[in-house]
DNA sequence: GGGGACATTATTGTATGCAGTATACTATAT
DNA sequence: ATATAGTATACTGCATACAATAATGTCCCC
Protein backbone atom coordinates (compact mmCIF):
# COMPACT_ATOMS: atom_id res chain seq x y z
CA UNK A 1 0.00 0.00 0.00
CA UNK A 2 1.37 3.20 -1.14
CA UNK A 3 1.62 6.21 0.96
CA UNK A 4 1.26 9.47 -1.78
CA UNK A 5 -2.32 9.86 -1.89
CA UNK A 6 -2.66 13.51 -2.36
CA UNK A 7 -0.85 15.33 -5.16
CA UNK A 8 2.59 16.15 -5.11
CA UNK A 9 2.21 19.99 -3.33
CA UNK A 10 5.17 22.56 -3.52
CA UNK A 11 6.51 21.24 -0.39
CA UNK A 12 8.49 18.40 -0.59
CA UNK A 13 7.94 15.62 2.28
CA UNK A 14 10.74 13.39 3.38
CA UNK A 15 9.33 10.03 3.43
CA UNK A 16 9.98 9.75 7.07
CA UNK A 17 7.78 12.45 7.54
CA UNK A 18 4.90 10.95 5.85
CA UNK A 19 5.95 7.69 7.59
CA UNK A 20 5.56 9.30 10.95
CA UNK A 21 1.76 10.62 9.96
CA UNK A 22 0.74 7.12 8.45
CA UNK A 23 1.93 5.62 11.75
CA UNK A 24 0.49 8.52 14.46
CA UNK A 25 -2.54 8.17 12.29
CA UNK A 26 -2.96 4.24 13.22
CA UNK A 27 -1.53 4.58 16.52
CA UNK A 28 -5.00 7.66 17.33
CA UNK A 29 -7.48 5.24 14.93
CA UNK A 30 -6.43 2.62 17.00
CA UNK A 31 -5.13 -0.03 14.08
CA UNK A 32 -1.99 0.22 16.46
CA UNK A 33 -3.78 -0.57 19.55
CA UNK A 34 -1.68 0.06 22.81
CA UNK A 35 0.75 -2.39 23.71
CA UNK A 36 1.17 -3.90 20.38
CA UNK A 37 4.51 -4.47 19.39
CA UNK A 38 5.37 -2.75 16.16
CA UNK A 39 7.18 -5.16 13.28
CA UNK A 40 9.56 -3.08 11.41
CA UNK A 41 9.31 -5.07 8.06
CA UNK A 42 5.42 -5.81 8.16
CA UNK A 43 4.93 -2.23 8.44
CA UNK A 44 7.06 -0.91 6.04
CA UNK A 45 5.69 -3.49 3.50
CA UNK A 46 2.50 -2.14 4.35
CA UNK A 47 3.31 1.34 4.02
CA UNK A 48 5.56 0.58 0.76
CA UNK A 49 8.81 1.61 1.90
CA UNK A 50 11.60 -0.34 3.08
CA UNK A 51 13.03 0.28 6.88
CA UNK A 52 14.88 3.06 6.47
CA UNK A 53 12.64 5.65 6.60
CA UNK A 54 10.64 4.05 9.08
CA UNK A 55 13.62 3.56 11.36
CA UNK A 56 14.04 7.44 10.84
CA UNK A 57 10.22 8.34 11.86
CA UNK A 58 10.36 5.69 15.21
CA UNK A 59 12.75 7.63 17.33
CA UNK A 60 10.40 10.95 16.58
CA UNK A 61 7.44 8.85 17.70
CA UNK A 62 9.01 7.55 20.75
CA UNK A 63 10.21 11.00 21.86
CA UNK A 64 6.87 12.35 21.83
CA UNK A 65 5.77 9.34 23.80
CA UNK A 66 3.16 7.56 21.74
CA UNK A 67 6.08 4.49 21.12
CA UNK A 68 8.17 3.08 23.68
CA UNK A 69 11.56 1.34 22.74
CA UNK A 70 12.90 -1.39 24.08
CA UNK A 71 16.55 -1.82 23.26
CA UNK A 72 17.09 -5.38 21.37
CA UNK A 73 13.64 -5.78 21.15
CA UNK A 74 12.03 -2.86 18.91
CA UNK A 75 9.04 -0.41 19.40
CA UNK A 76 5.92 -0.69 20.84
CA UNK A 77 2.92 1.16 21.17
CA UNK A 78 2.55 2.74 23.99
CA UNK A 79 -0.12 1.60 26.52
CA UNK A 80 -2.78 4.00 28.03
CA UNK A 81 -2.15 4.74 31.96
CA UNK A 82 -4.33 6.23 34.61
CA UNK A 83 -0.87 8.11 35.79
CA UNK A 84 -0.10 9.44 32.23
CA UNK A 85 -3.50 11.04 32.27
CA UNK A 86 -3.21 12.45 35.33
CA UNK A 87 -0.32 14.11 34.73
CA UNK A 88 -0.89 15.47 30.74
CA UNK A 89 -4.22 16.84 31.63
CA UNK A 90 -3.27 19.58 34.59
CA UNK A 91 -0.11 20.35 32.49
CA UNK A 92 -2.47 21.54 29.59
CA UNK A 93 -4.44 23.38 32.27
CA UNK A 94 -1.51 25.14 32.89
CA UNK A 95 -0.18 25.94 29.32
CA UNK A 96 -3.38 26.89 27.91
CA UNK A 97 -3.98 29.25 31.18
CA UNK A 98 -0.83 30.74 30.48
CA UNK A 99 -1.36 31.41 27.13
CA UNK A 100 -4.90 33.30 27.59
CA UNK A 101 -3.38 35.09 30.01
CA UNK A 102 -0.85 36.13 27.26
CA UNK A 103 -3.43 36.66 25.12
CA UNK A 104 -4.80 39.29 26.32
CA UNK A 105 -8.84 40.53 25.70
CA UNK A 106 -9.67 38.89 22.55
CA UNK A 107 -10.98 40.93 19.30
CA UNK A 108 -14.54 41.45 18.78
CA UNK A 109 -13.91 38.93 16.02
CA UNK A 110 -12.48 36.50 17.75
CA UNK A 111 -15.31 36.30 20.18
CA UNK A 112 -17.90 35.90 17.88
CA UNK A 113 -16.17 33.11 16.42
CA UNK A 114 -15.31 31.49 19.69
CA UNK A 115 -19.24 31.78 20.34
CA UNK A 116 -20.31 29.79 16.75
CA UNK A 117 -17.50 27.14 17.50
CA UNK A 118 -19.15 26.79 20.83
CA UNK A 119 -22.60 26.78 19.51
CA UNK A 120 -21.15 23.83 17.39
CA UNK A 121 -19.72 22.67 19.43
CA UNK A 122 -23.10 21.92 21.48
CA UNK A 123 -24.79 20.20 18.15
CA UNK A 124 -22.71 17.59 17.17
CA UNK A 125 -24.74 14.57 18.46
CA UNK A 126 -22.97 11.35 19.46
CA UNK A 127 -20.30 10.98 16.83
CA UNK A 128 -16.97 11.54 19.25
CA UNK A 129 -14.69 12.04 16.42
CA UNK A 130 -16.68 15.54 15.41
CA UNK A 131 -16.90 16.56 19.33
CA UNK A 132 -12.79 16.28 19.93
CA UNK A 133 -12.78 17.83 16.81
CA UNK A 134 -15.05 20.69 17.34
CA UNK A 135 -14.00 20.72 20.86
CA UNK A 136 -10.07 21.67 20.14
CA UNK A 137 -11.29 23.76 17.41
CA UNK A 138 -12.42 26.41 19.64
CA UNK A 139 -9.23 25.79 22.09
CA UNK A 140 -6.94 26.44 19.08
CA UNK A 141 -8.48 29.81 18.40
CA UNK A 142 -8.84 31.15 21.86
CA UNK A 143 -5.00 29.78 22.69
CA UNK A 144 -3.42 30.25 18.54
CA UNK A 145 -3.26 34.25 18.97
CA UNK A 146 -0.77 33.81 21.91
CA UNK A 147 2.10 35.30 20.46
CA UNK A 148 4.35 32.98 22.24
CA UNK A 149 4.91 30.18 18.63
CA UNK A 150 6.49 28.04 21.38
CA UNK A 151 3.92 27.41 23.93
CA UNK A 152 1.27 27.04 21.03
CA UNK A 153 3.47 24.58 19.44
CA UNK A 154 3.85 22.54 22.70
CA UNK A 155 -0.19 23.05 23.47
CA UNK A 156 -0.69 20.96 20.25
CA UNK A 157 1.73 18.51 20.95
CA UNK A 158 -0.19 17.45 23.75
CA UNK A 159 -3.36 17.79 22.59
CA UNK A 160 -2.49 15.23 20.23
CA UNK A 161 -1.76 12.74 23.49
CA UNK A 162 -4.57 13.82 25.20
CA UNK A 163 -6.44 12.79 22.08
CA UNK A 164 -5.74 9.14 22.54
CA UNK A 165 -7.10 9.28 26.15
CA UNK A 166 -10.39 11.01 24.84
CA UNK A 167 -10.94 8.29 21.95
CA UNK A 168 -10.57 5.54 24.65
CA UNK A 169 -12.19 6.82 27.38
CA UNK A 170 -14.29 9.60 26.21
CA UNK A 171 -18.12 8.38 26.57
CA UNK A 172 -19.40 10.66 23.98
CA UNK A 173 -22.85 10.92 25.55
CA UNK A 174 -23.77 14.49 25.45
CA UNK A 175 -23.10 15.19 29.34
CA UNK A 176 -19.78 15.55 28.99
CA UNK A 177 -20.07 17.71 25.59
CA UNK A 178 -22.95 19.80 27.64
CA UNK A 179 -20.22 20.57 30.16
CA UNK A 180 -17.41 21.48 27.67
CA UNK A 181 -19.81 24.15 26.12
CA UNK A 182 -20.61 25.29 29.77
CA UNK A 183 -17.29 25.60 30.62
CA UNK A 184 -16.31 27.20 27.36
CA UNK A 185 -19.48 29.78 27.65
CA UNK A 186 -18.01 30.47 31.43
CA UNK A 187 -14.58 31.47 29.75
CA UNK A 188 -16.16 33.61 27.50
CA UNK A 189 -18.53 35.38 29.62
CA UNK A 190 -15.35 36.19 32.02
CA UNK A 191 -13.59 37.27 28.92
CA UNK A 192 -16.16 39.55 27.91
CA UNK A 193 -15.99 41.37 30.93
CA UNK A 194 -12.23 41.50 30.19
CA UNK A 195 -11.45 39.33 33.46
CA UNK A 196 -8.53 38.01 31.66
CA UNK A 197 -7.14 36.41 35.32
CA UNK A 198 -10.35 34.80 35.75
CA UNK A 199 -10.80 33.25 32.29
CA UNK A 200 -7.17 31.73 32.84
CA UNK A 201 -7.95 30.04 35.99
CA UNK A 202 -11.33 28.88 34.51
CA UNK A 203 -9.56 27.49 31.78
CA UNK A 204 -7.24 25.78 34.18
CA UNK A 205 -10.38 24.48 36.16
CA UNK A 206 -11.68 22.88 33.05
CA UNK A 207 -9.20 20.46 32.06
CA UNK A 208 -8.87 19.97 35.32
CA UNK A 209 -12.47 18.47 34.88
CA UNK A 210 -11.95 17.09 32.13
CA UNK A 211 -9.57 14.60 34.07
CA UNK A 212 -12.40 13.96 36.30
CA UNK A 213 -14.66 13.10 34.05
CA UNK A 214 -12.56 10.57 32.39
CA UNK A 215 -10.51 8.76 35.44
CA UNK A 216 -13.68 7.09 36.70
CA UNK A 217 -14.21 5.76 33.55
CA UNK A 218 -11.01 3.95 33.24
CA UNK A 219 -9.90 0.41 34.15
CA UNK A 220 -6.38 0.54 33.89
CA UNK B 1 36.55 8.45 16.84
CA UNK B 2 34.84 5.77 18.91
CA UNK B 3 31.87 6.78 21.30
CA UNK B 4 32.09 4.02 24.10
CA UNK B 5 34.41 5.43 26.65
CA UNK B 6 32.46 4.79 29.92
CA UNK B 7 32.40 1.26 30.93
CA UNK B 8 29.45 -0.86 29.20
CA UNK B 9 26.86 -0.82 31.93
CA UNK B 10 24.17 -3.55 32.24
CA UNK B 11 21.88 -1.40 30.57
CA UNK B 12 22.95 -1.24 26.77
CA UNK B 13 22.51 2.09 24.91
CA UNK B 14 21.72 1.63 21.28
CA UNK B 15 24.26 3.51 18.99
CA UNK B 16 21.51 6.15 18.03
CA UNK B 17 21.21 7.08 21.81
CA UNK B 18 24.92 7.30 22.34
CA UNK B 19 25.05 9.75 18.84
CA UNK B 20 22.47 11.64 20.31
CA UNK B 21 23.96 12.49 23.22
CA UNK B 22 27.43 12.90 21.43
CA UNK B 23 25.71 15.41 18.84
CA UNK B 24 24.02 17.08 21.45
CA UNK B 25 27.12 17.55 23.46
CA UNK B 26 28.75 19.16 20.06
CA UNK B 27 25.99 21.42 19.73
CA UNK B 28 25.96 22.58 23.67
CA UNK B 29 29.74 23.03 23.22
CA UNK B 30 29.65 25.27 20.75
CA UNK B 31 31.69 22.53 18.70
CA UNK B 32 28.66 22.67 16.05
CA UNK B 33 27.74 26.03 16.00
CA UNK B 34 24.35 27.62 15.37
CA UNK B 35 23.46 27.54 11.83
CA UNK B 36 26.33 25.39 10.59
CA UNK B 37 25.48 22.49 8.09
CA UNK B 38 25.80 19.09 10.02
CA UNK B 39 27.40 17.15 7.41
CA UNK B 40 25.91 12.97 8.26
CA UNK B 41 29.39 11.62 6.18
CA UNK B 42 31.73 13.37 8.43
CA UNK B 43 30.14 13.25 11.47
CA UNK B 44 29.58 9.92 11.54
CA UNK B 45 33.11 9.05 10.27
CA UNK B 46 34.07 11.41 13.50
CA UNK B 47 31.78 9.27 15.91
CA UNK B 48 32.83 5.96 14.33
CA UNK B 49 29.69 5.00 13.63
CA UNK B 50 27.72 4.53 10.05
CA UNK B 51 24.98 6.91 9.05
CA UNK B 52 22.40 4.53 9.58
CA UNK B 53 22.52 5.28 13.62
CA UNK B 54 23.39 8.86 12.86
CA UNK B 55 19.83 9.22 10.95
CA UNK B 56 18.12 7.80 13.89
CA UNK B 57 19.55 10.23 16.26
CA UNK B 58 18.67 12.96 13.98
CA UNK B 59 14.99 13.94 13.77
CA UNK B 60 15.00 13.20 17.68
CA UNK B 61 17.40 16.25 17.69
CA UNK B 62 14.66 18.18 14.77
CA UNK B 63 12.02 17.71 17.74
CA UNK B 64 13.64 18.87 20.09
CA UNK B 65 14.97 21.89 18.60
CA UNK B 66 18.32 21.48 18.20
CA UNK B 67 18.36 21.00 14.70
CA UNK B 68 16.50 22.27 11.57
CA UNK B 69 16.34 19.92 8.60
CA UNK B 70 15.53 21.59 4.97
CA UNK B 71 14.43 18.66 2.85
CA UNK B 72 17.27 17.52 0.18
CA UNK B 73 19.52 19.86 1.94
CA UNK B 74 19.89 18.02 5.11
CA UNK B 75 20.24 18.99 8.85
CA UNK B 76 21.65 22.65 10.48
CA UNK B 77 22.21 23.48 13.84
CA UNK B 78 19.20 25.71 14.83
CA UNK B 79 20.14 29.09 15.21
CA UNK B 80 19.56 31.52 18.89
CA UNK B 81 17.44 33.96 18.31
CA UNK B 82 15.95 36.62 20.46
CA UNK B 83 12.45 35.30 19.45
CA UNK B 84 13.00 31.66 20.99
CA UNK B 85 14.65 33.06 23.73
CA UNK B 86 11.47 35.03 24.49
CA UNK B 87 9.29 32.30 24.25
CA UNK B 88 11.52 29.83 26.17
CA UNK B 89 11.99 31.30 29.22
CA UNK B 90 8.32 32.52 30.30
CA UNK B 91 7.74 28.76 28.99
CA UNK B 92 9.94 27.78 32.12
CA UNK B 93 8.62 30.19 34.41
CA UNK B 94 5.34 28.62 33.98
CA UNK B 95 5.82 25.47 34.38
CA UNK B 96 8.60 25.72 37.23
CA UNK B 97 5.69 27.94 39.11
CA UNK B 98 3.41 25.38 38.29
CA UNK B 99 5.87 22.47 39.76
CA UNK B 100 6.31 24.57 42.88
CA UNK B 101 2.98 24.72 43.65
CA UNK B 102 2.22 21.19 43.43
CA UNK B 103 5.41 19.89 45.11
CA UNK B 104 3.61 22.18 48.11
CA UNK B 105 5.66 22.97 51.14
CA UNK B 106 9.51 21.24 51.20
CA UNK B 107 10.51 18.83 53.98
CA UNK B 108 13.02 20.33 56.64
CA UNK B 109 15.85 17.80 54.52
CA UNK B 110 14.70 19.64 51.77
CA UNK B 111 15.41 22.89 52.65
CA UNK B 112 18.82 22.56 54.13
CA UNK B 113 19.90 20.95 50.74
CA UNK B 114 18.57 23.57 49.12
CA UNK B 115 20.31 26.34 51.72
CA UNK B 116 23.45 24.77 50.76
CA UNK B 117 23.01 24.41 47.45
CA UNK B 118 21.94 27.97 47.27
CA UNK B 119 25.56 28.77 48.94
CA UNK B 120 26.92 26.66 46.53
CA UNK B 121 26.18 28.96 43.45
CA UNK B 122 27.30 32.03 45.81
CA UNK B 123 30.46 30.40 45.93
CA UNK B 124 31.16 29.60 41.98
CA UNK B 125 33.67 32.08 40.80
CA UNK B 126 33.67 33.23 37.03
CA UNK B 127 33.20 29.50 35.58
CA UNK B 128 30.10 29.52 33.75
CA UNK B 129 29.81 26.22 33.49
CA UNK B 130 29.86 25.78 37.30
CA UNK B 131 27.51 28.53 37.74
CA UNK B 132 25.14 26.97 35.48
CA UNK B 133 25.47 23.46 36.82
CA UNK B 134 24.97 25.26 39.89
CA UNK B 135 22.21 27.16 39.09
CA UNK B 136 20.45 23.95 37.63
CA UNK B 137 21.19 21.74 40.79
CA UNK B 138 19.09 23.94 43.15
CA UNK B 139 16.30 24.51 40.76
CA UNK B 140 16.67 20.38 40.09
CA UNK B 141 16.15 19.57 43.83
CA UNK B 142 13.09 22.13 44.43
CA UNK B 143 11.27 21.04 41.61
CA UNK B 144 12.00 17.23 40.94
CA UNK B 145 10.03 16.53 43.81
CA UNK B 146 6.86 17.13 41.98
CA UNK B 147 5.00 14.05 41.51
CA UNK B 148 3.98 14.69 37.79
CA UNK B 149 6.95 13.25 36.05
CA UNK B 150 5.91 14.28 32.51
CA UNK B 151 6.07 17.73 33.98
CA UNK B 152 9.38 17.25 35.52
CA UNK B 153 10.47 15.47 32.19
CA UNK B 154 9.39 18.70 29.73
CA UNK B 155 10.88 21.55 32.11
CA UNK B 156 14.44 19.09 32.13
CA UNK B 157 13.78 19.41 28.08
CA UNK B 158 13.49 23.27 28.28
CA UNK B 159 16.28 23.52 30.40
CA UNK B 160 18.77 21.75 27.95
CA UNK B 161 17.64 24.12 25.07
CA UNK B 162 17.48 27.31 27.78
CA UNK B 163 21.18 25.91 28.27
CA UNK B 164 22.41 27.14 24.67
CA UNK B 165 21.37 30.69 25.27
CA UNK B 166 22.91 30.90 28.96
CA UNK B 167 26.23 29.49 27.85
CA UNK B 168 25.94 32.06 24.64
CA UNK B 169 24.53 35.27 26.07
CA UNK B 170 25.24 34.73 29.99
CA UNK B 171 27.84 37.23 31.38
CA UNK B 172 29.34 34.77 33.81
CA UNK B 173 30.16 37.75 36.11
CA UNK B 174 29.21 38.39 39.56
CA UNK B 175 26.17 40.31 39.18
CA UNK B 176 24.19 37.51 37.34
CA UNK B 177 24.87 34.90 40.44
CA UNK B 178 24.50 37.18 43.17
CA UNK B 179 21.14 37.42 41.32
CA UNK B 180 20.03 34.20 40.88
CA UNK B 181 21.33 33.56 44.52
CA UNK B 182 18.73 36.35 45.56
CA UNK B 183 15.96 35.29 43.80
CA UNK B 184 16.68 31.82 44.65
CA UNK B 185 16.97 32.92 48.51
CA UNK B 186 13.23 35.04 48.11
CA UNK B 187 11.78 32.04 46.84
CA UNK B 188 13.21 29.91 49.80
CA UNK B 189 12.07 32.62 52.54
CA UNK B 190 8.44 32.01 51.04
CA UNK B 191 8.53 28.47 51.18
CA UNK B 192 9.47 28.57 54.96
CA UNK B 193 6.45 30.93 55.67
CA UNK B 194 4.79 27.97 53.80
CA UNK B 195 3.55 30.64 51.25
CA UNK B 196 3.83 27.87 48.38
CA UNK B 197 1.62 30.76 46.33
CA UNK B 198 4.25 33.39 46.73
CA UNK B 199 7.17 31.12 46.05
CA UNK B 200 5.84 29.54 42.70
CA UNK B 201 5.21 33.37 41.57
CA UNK B 202 8.51 33.74 42.65
CA UNK B 203 9.61 31.70 40.12
CA UNK B 204 8.09 32.77 37.49
CA UNK B 205 9.31 36.21 38.25
CA UNK B 206 12.86 34.30 38.30
CA UNK B 207 12.85 33.36 35.29
CA UNK B 208 11.30 36.21 33.28
CA UNK B 209 13.96 38.35 35.21
CA UNK B 210 16.87 36.01 33.94
CA UNK B 211 15.14 36.83 30.55
CA UNK B 212 15.84 40.29 30.88
CA UNK B 213 19.09 39.68 31.75
CA UNK B 214 19.63 37.98 28.64
CA UNK B 215 18.46 40.42 26.04
CA UNK B 216 20.36 43.19 26.09
CA UNK B 217 23.56 41.11 25.31
CA UNK B 218 21.93 39.64 22.40
CA UNK B 219 22.91 40.59 18.99
CA UNK B 220 20.63 38.80 16.56
C1' DG C 1 35.15 41.18 -17.53
C1' DG C 2 30.66 39.39 -16.20
C1' DG C 3 26.92 36.16 -16.62
C1' DG C 4 24.81 31.89 -17.82
C1' DA C 5 24.74 26.99 -19.16
C1' DC C 6 26.75 22.65 -18.66
C1' DA C 7 29.55 19.11 -16.53
C1' DT C 8 31.42 17.40 -12.25
C1' DT C 9 31.45 16.55 -7.54
C1' DA C 10 29.46 16.13 -3.12
C1' DT C 11 25.69 15.01 -0.22
C1' DT C 12 21.31 13.50 0.91
C1' DG C 13 17.46 9.96 0.40
C1' DT C 14 16.35 5.27 0.07
C1' DA C 15 17.03 0.35 -0.36
C1' DT C 16 19.26 -3.92 0.66
C1' DG C 17 22.23 -7.19 3.08
C1' DC C 18 24.41 -9.25 7.05
C1' DA C 19 25.32 -10.22 11.86
C1' DG C 20 23.73 -10.58 16.49
C1' DT C 21 20.01 -11.31 19.60
C1' DA C 22 15.47 -12.41 21.14
C1' DT C 23 11.48 -15.38 20.60
C1' DA C 24 9.04 -19.56 19.56
C1' DC C 25 9.02 -24.27 18.99
C1' DT C 26 10.28 -29.01 19.83
C1' DA C 27 12.14 -32.75 22.01
C1' DT C 28 13.62 -34.93 26.00
C1' DA C 29 13.90 -36.01 30.73
C1' DT C 30 11.87 -36.10 35.14
C1' DA D 1 2.09 -33.90 32.21
C1' DT D 2 5.28 -30.33 33.11
C1' DA D 3 9.54 -28.22 32.99
C1' DT D 4 13.81 -27.45 30.82
C1' DA D 5 17.25 -27.47 27.41
C1' DG D 6 18.31 -27.15 22.71
C1' DT D 7 17.31 -25.63 18.10
C1' DA D 8 15.19 -23.09 14.53
C1' DT D 9 13.10 -18.97 13.13
C1' DA D 10 12.21 -14.13 13.15
C1' DC D 11 13.43 -9.68 14.05
C1' DT D 12 16.24 -5.86 15.30
C1' DG D 13 20.71 -3.18 14.90
C1' DC D 14 23.99 -1.65 12.01
C1' DA D 15 26.61 -1.17 7.79
C1' DT D 16 27.02 -0.76 2.98
C1' DA D 17 25.50 0.25 -1.69
C1' DC D 18 22.87 2.68 -5.03
C1' DA D 19 19.92 6.49 -6.81
C1' DA D 20 18.45 11.21 -6.89
C1' DT D 21 19.17 15.82 -5.94
C1' DA D 22 21.78 19.87 -4.63
C1' DA D 23 26.23 22.41 -4.70
C1' DT D 24 30.31 23.64 -7.15
C1' DG D 25 33.44 24.66 -10.64
C1' DT D 26 34.51 25.51 -15.52
C1' DC D 27 33.94 26.96 -19.95
C1' DC D 28 31.90 29.60 -23.44
C1' DC D 29 29.39 33.40 -25.01
C1' DC D 30 28.02 38.04 -24.72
Amino acid sequence: MAILTSAPTITRLSLAVQVRRAILDRILGGRLAPGERVNESQLAAELGVSRTPLREALPGLERDRFLVAQPGRGYFVSPLTLEEANELYPILGVLEAAAVRVSGVPSHNLSETLRKLNARLAEVGDDPDAAIAANFAWHEHLVGRCGNKRLFTMIRGLWIQVRRYEYAFFAPGPARVRQSVSLHAGIMKALRVQDVERAARLMEDHWLADLDRLLPRTDV
